[in-house]
DNA sequence: CCGCCGATAA
């Protein structure tokens, strides 16, 4: 059946006898299959996939060119899998090129299967196109793509005479994806020693390698590597360098970097945004104000890092508003943009509304399940937050290590300690994912919470690291609770307290116990060391103003109103029965 | 007429 669409395109019509004799004539007309995979090619640039597809099925005579066309066409629009079904169907008819394998070889990269990845391998190795550069590149692509280490791609990249820079980038750029910044590094220095050109593309993803390794050295010495190829006016360059700077070397440096940049594009404000998200949030509020009066368009990008702003300083109006901002733009549906607004109505207290955009979201990915838990969590609703976690596992997602931290420590408060020693199991045995110290923490947590201080002990005992302050801290806490001062000492005598949090814990023990001694010279300690815990502090928003206060602080006018609403609450809790533990306020007031 | 590699968020 043809097209309609097609009728219109007269230049399909007319059937060309594919002879040399028309192509070495200036003036004749080119066969229609070139034509047509101009058009194709139009279609999907467009994004306009099927489209593209009808139009090749109406091809009378479709060579290599076509063929190849369509298969990287699939890939470029997140459809490999129709794109590696494509380059089966051509097989049987036409011989594939060195164009077809580069293109199906991304297709199995983007597809992350190995199995098919190789097959293409063995047919390209048949075919005899492991000596085309594109071939070779993107054979070293899919290997550091598909494989868990970059045993396979380092082979073939050695089996590769003649490198170009692109061979270069792509090594680099699979050990820097896998985490390993030193082995990107290594390739970068190899790359520079053997005098391989420097361009914009592997001097970006050598930045990279540099912020997974935090190092502030390297960092400076690649920023200066930067200018003096005069890279400076390349703005994704300088967003790499921007992003080292906020991740490595200081916020204050970022700034300079940022005001040193002669041209900025939207990430450019992204990457400095999500720099100051967690540090200085209204600082991220007014980069997000000041990039908007320039008529800057945010993107999804950016209001994930705005809300999670918002919701590090809980100011449900400027929330509320930022959503607007995002259903105007049809960004509502960005995974990442969901996940934020979950956590932001969490931390402002409004769960019902992280509920709702969670049950809107048509897709859900590991990080939402986990934001909708943690939410569930701090809001004292830990059953939930269990039963989400079971209902994630049966909707196919794997969890990560997060979301177990999420998990236990929502059996933590919940009480529902054999159910979370279930789940640290199920984490090791199932899901092979090593215990670091801050699960051992939660697991010490439960246990502690619960009273099994012998258990949480033995658990300490038994672990194959060191365990740090948060461990010792869950501990500390647990004691502290239970007013164990003996189990408390000896966890003492253990840890290397450089936290002050670690001291304080210890004294409120003794305190609990009457041990006033002991009390005073850990108090003196805590004083020599000059870092004090930072009080707590709660606030409340009202009319868009947020109204924070911590103990013994006077509210001005309003005091009396406030302490006569206290007063009011303490009959309540007396008529509840509730005995309250006032040795615990103790600790705050001090 | 068709191809390989890079930058931002959770």
């Amino acid at each position: 059946m043809r097209s309609r669409k097609l009728v219109h395109l007269p230049c399909l019509t007319p059937r060309f006898p594919n002879s040399s004799t028309h192509l070495s004539s200036a003036f004749s007309p080119k066969p229609p299959s070139v034509l047509a995979t101009n058009v194709m090619k139009s279609y999907l640039e467009a994004g306009l996939v099927e489209e593209a597809r009808t139009l090749f099925d109406e091809m009378p005579d479709r060579d290599v060119v076509a063929w190849s066309a369509m298969i990287s066409g699939y890939t470029s629009c997140n459809r490999p899998t129709d794109a590696w079904a494509t380059f089966r169907d051509m097989l049987p008819d036409v011989r594939p090129n060195d164009f077809t394998f580069s293109s199906v070889l991304k297709a199995c990269k983007s597809m992350n299967s190995l199995p098919r990845g190789a097959v293409a391998h063995a047919l390209a190795l048949r075919h005899g196109f492991l000596g085309s550069i594109y071939v070779a590149n993107a054979l070293v692509d899919m290997y550091a793509a598909c494989c868990r280490d970059m045993d396979s791609a380092r082979a073939a990249f050695d089996e590769i005479g003649v490198k170009n820079s692109v061979t270069w980038t792509t090594l680099i750029a699979g050990y820097t994806h896998m985490g390993d910044g030193h082995g990107g590094l290594d390739v970068f220095r190899r790359m520079l020693l053997e005098d391989a050109e420097l361009n914009p593309f592997n001097v970006s993803i050598a930045i990279r390698a540099c912020t997974w390794i935090g190092s502030q050295s390297f960092g400076k010495q690649i920023h200066s590597t930067v200018l003096k190829h005069g890279f400076e006016s390349n703005i994704p360059v300088m967003n790499s360098v921007l992003d080292m700077y906020c991740r490595c070397i200081g916020l204050n440096d970022a700034d300079r970097c940022f005001d040193e940049m002669v041209e900025r594009d939207i990430i450019t404000w992204n990457t400095m945004i999500a720099g100051y998200e967690k540090s200085d949030p209204y600082k991220a509020l007014r980069l997000y104000s000041s990039l908007m009066s320039q008529g800057l368009a945010p993107n999804c990008f950016t209001f994930t890092s705005v809300v999670a702003a918002v919701a590090n300083i809980a100011i449900l109006g400027v929330g509320e508003q930022l959503r607007g901002g995002i259903v105007r733009r049809g960004l509502e549906g960005d995974v990442g943009v969901a996940n934020a607004l979950i956590d932001m109505y969490a931390k402002c207290g409004i769960i019902a509304s992280s509920c709702r955009i969670f049950e809107a979201m048509g897709r859900k990915n590991v990080v939402s399940w986990t934001s909708m838990m943690v939410g569930y969590g701090s809001h004292g609703r830990g059953e939930e937050a269990v039963a989400l976690f079971n209902e994630m596992v049966e909707s196919g997602v794997r969890p990560d290590r997060i979301v177990f931290v999420a998990v236990l420590n929502a059996c933590s408060h919940t009480g529902l300690v054999d159910e979370g020693l279930r789940y640290f199991k199920a984490m090791v045995n199932a899901y092979g994912i090593a215990p670091d110290q801050e699960i051992y923490g939660c697991v010490v947590d439960l246990l502690g919470r619960a009273g099994r201080l012998q258990e949480a002990y033995e658990l300490i005992e038994a672990m194959p690291v060191m365990p740090d302050e948060s461990v010792w801290g869950a501990f500390l806490g647990a004691c502290k609770a239970h007013k164990l001062a003996e189990l408390g000492n000896i966890a003492a005598s253990r840890v290397r307290p450089s936290v002050a949090g670690t001291y304080l814990a210890l004294s409120s023990i003794y305190a609990a116990n009457g041990e006033w001694g002991d009390f005073a010279r850990i108090r003196k300690i805590l004083r020599g060391m000059g870092s004090k815990k930072e009080a707590g502090r709660s606030w409340v928003e009202v009319k868009n103003k947020i109204c924070s206060f911590v103990a013994g602080d006077k509210l001005g006018s309003n005091i009396d109103r406030v302490y006569e609403a206290l007063h009011m609450l303490g009959l309540h809790i007396k008529h509840a029965q509730f005995n309250p533990d006032l040795q615990c306020l103790e600790d705050d007031l001090d």
